[in-house]
DNA sequence: CATCGAACCAACC
DNA sequence: GGTTGGTTCGATG
């Protein structure tokens, strides 16, 4: 099962392409809230992709802070990339800094860790 | 727990 | 057609 959207400018229905889910994410991001993060894998879940789109997808992110995608992790709840300014550690400085508690292994406590489908409700 | 390899799907060459 | 991702999952030491 594929998604699809309708093309304004092109006037139909057509499969979703990758800016397309841009947009998706970039929605779904704005609902993780402070303190709380969301991994690829149920992005990907929600969207009917592969995981490691979701993390091509998040990259092509133009606003790193209206659209937080720092608050996207790997499932196993160690950080994963991070493309912008500073890398992987100002990730995880930014997630600590915004109450993320991570475990001595540098692990993410699942406590933080929400799917995102849970935050649609 | 840590590491390994196969598998996911759209873009790009 | 083959490679490439900010990955995942199950199997194995």
């Amino acid at each position: 099962m594929t998604i699809l959207v309708y093309d304004v400018d092109e006037g139909r229905i057509r499969k979703a392409k990758l800016k397309d889910y841009v947009e998706i994410v970039k929605a779904l991001m704005q609902l993780i809230p402070e303190g709380r993060v969301s991994t690829y894998g149920s992005i990907a879940k929600a969207l009917k992709i592969n995981p490691k789109l979701v993390g091509k997808i998040v990259k092509m992110n133009d606003e790193p802070v209206i659209y937080p995608c720092h608050r996207i992790v790997k499932s196993d709840g160690s950080f994963g990339g991070y493309s912008g300014l500073g890398g992987t550690i100002f990730k995880k400085r930014l997630l600590e800094f915004e109450g993320v508690k991570v475990s001595k292994n540098g692990k993410i406590l699942s406590e933080h860790i929400s799917d995102i489908m849970d935050l649609l409700c």
